[in-house]
DNA sequence: AAACGCGCCTAAACCGATTTCGAAGATGCT
DNA sequence: AGCATCTTCGAAATCGGTTTAGGCGCGTTT
């Protein structure tokens, strides 16, 4: 308390920690205990300590605060996904999982570029990233692994690793494709048709296992379009849907492997006269809100639930960060049947 | 070079600058330099070094280094935008105008709540992220302003701040209603209806504007639904077009303010056996590939060139961050015209 | 009275890099 | 030889926090 240099007011940089202490006659580390609420501080002195960042409107610098905690706070999203139709709701389900602004999320697209992935993989291991979660694009085949050495707990999600010792989340579309066919069996219908898109697709044609596993059970019949090898493209599904048609008069319903190829089956019935789902009910795949509330009628459409493979991707990773252990293999998740006019009618 | 004790081989955790230098029998500043290419380092010294660095597979780590240098190369996208629509792109383009990899993105996505913003642009800061854009959501209308102290450059991309004082970079709305007009103008028609969706939308009453404008020029007629208000949803757009074929059996193209609204018009003018583009030529907004391609007849529509938008909102950061200063006020980008066949027809 | 415990605080080490500044040694020049 | 210059390297400071080890004052115990 001698005659002191008085404390040179922050300037226009921001404030640090010293000079929250100076302020408040501290020394760094009372200030940084008081702010951080450790118990070995004087309530009087901290009230002083607490006041003086106010004034100061001090924040923390999350980068020296890093440097020593080892922890980063950060998890990395690569991706595949140009789009954005998978990767976004799984982002928005990670990022509630991590809790609002306390972790956040650095997102790479490697635009199915291998080269630009790893790189992307390199800075963000530089970055000391906390977890990393792999998002596979269109395709729901294993993608090749990123190796079992990397320095933080990695999650799979949408599209496995090639690796079983890697933690992957899927989708279960084998159930999906199931409750597709149970759905429309519930309703009575027994000549189903499967509109499958693209067949060198696993997705399609595991939901396509699924409807045929309950399809069979009941003795009901499953149709399939002669052309096996389409895009999965709206102009193929009508293709496809109007030689069904031909082929099969008396089908009573179709599931599309995906929202848009039910839009295209739904817009050839409507050409060709047939009521939806009157003579004819139909239901698609990913519940994608810019479709399904769209068509004529809105369409009934299996949930991918992607938003909940984000909070558990997310999840797991925290886990891994508290001390636990990544289970390895590949964990398929429930999907949600919603049901809508094109197969319930306006009942 | 007396006996020493052996270097301890680094262990399981990863390789630091000491190890490096501890291999290669240099000091840590040597070391650094080295590897960072600095010229006062003999020859042969550096490439002890960097084969020490080789041999430990050496990978700086970026928050040491982050904290000394003030920058952390990464760039905070700060969002509403649930479905990633309008955001993805600009993700996309700002990705590559921040050289792959060099700067990263951390997303934050505040789902249109305040509180949730203000979190998030709260931990950016405390990331000490080197830069920010803000990504409107749906509507293009202005967005209250993060206010002007903020210590990072900062850009509003595709919504506008409300504050003039800030930088904004939108789409030009106005020349994409006027190129739309004057797409079909050219093509002969002179009835032309503009299907606006909802009027309480900055950017519909804008692409009205441009289109009036192109219109009016030429004497042609521009027509509007009665129904003024309406969702940006197909099924309004149905009904709005079938009202619109009752009162202006008529008209030879319809504008759709995005390209919902047009698909919505194409499937009323199928239903009502009109011809497109012969009897009626129908256009779209967004350019969405997932429409455009998928409609009969594939979709002629405006491009908002939104990657190029997020282009141009990375290399605003990166000026400000070179020395240079951000320039005030709305910057409107321009937007492209993708001509197909409900347009042009198969021509 | 010596020993001990406790509450509160600080100096200093530390995280892992970069950068400054000066020293040592080699070389060039007069 | 004497001096300046250049090259090459390292000790130490720095970035902004957290954490540890210990010190001091004071009350309590035996």
């Amino acid at each position: 308390m001698t005659i002191d240099a008085a404390p040179p007011p922050p300037a226009n940089r921001a404030a640090t920690l010293v000079d929250v202490a100076r302020l408040s006659g501290v020394s760094k580390a009372t200030a940084s205990k008081a702010l951080n609420g450790r118990d070995d501080v004087n309530p009087e002195t901290r009230s002083r300590v607490l006041e003086a960042a106010e004034a100061l409107s001090f924040r923390p610098n999350s980068v020296a605060r890093n440097l020593v905690s080892g922890r980063t706070g950060t998890v990395g999203i690569l991706t595949n996904d140009l789009e954005g139709r998978f990767v976004i709701p799984i982002l928005a389900g990670a990022e509630d999982a991590l809790g609002s602004g306390q972790i956040s999320v650095i997102l790479c697209d490697a635009r199915g570029d291998r080269i630009r992935e790893s790189q992307h993989l390199a800075t963000l291991l530089d970055r000391r990233i906390d977890g990393l979660i792999v998002v596979g694009g269109a395709r729901t085949e294993p993608r090749p692994s990123l190796g079992r050495s990397l320095p933080v707990p990695v999650v799979y999600a949408y599209a496995p690793s090639s690796d079983p010792g890697d933690t992957s989340l899927v989708t279960d579309n084998i159930l999906g494709g199931r409750m597709a066919a149970e759905h429309l069996l519930d309703l009575g219908r027994r000549r189903i048709a499967y509109l499958g898109g693209n067949a060198t697709f696993l997705a399609s044609r595991e939901r396509e296992q699924g409807a045929r596993a309950a399809i069979e059970a009941v003795d009901a019949e499953l149709i399939l379009p002669e052309i096996a090898h389409g895009a999965w493209s709206e102009p193929w599904g009508r293709l496809a849907t109007t030689r069904l048609l031909e082929r099969h008069p008396d089908l009573d319903a179709i599931i599309g492997a995906q929202d848009g190829l039910a839009r295209a089956a739904l817009d050839i019935l409507r050409d060709h006269g047939r009521a939806v789902p009157g003579d004819v009910a139909v239901m698609g795949f990913d519940n994608w809100e810019i479709v399904v509330t769209n068509t004529r009628p809105e369409l009934t459409s299996i949930d991918l639930m992607l938003q909940a493979l984000g909070r558990r991707a997310a999840s797991l990773i925290f886990e891994a960060l508290a001390g636990g252990t990544m289970p390895p293999g590949v964990e398929a998740l429930p999907v949600e049947l919603r049901a809508r006019a094109s197969t319930l009618g306006n009942g």
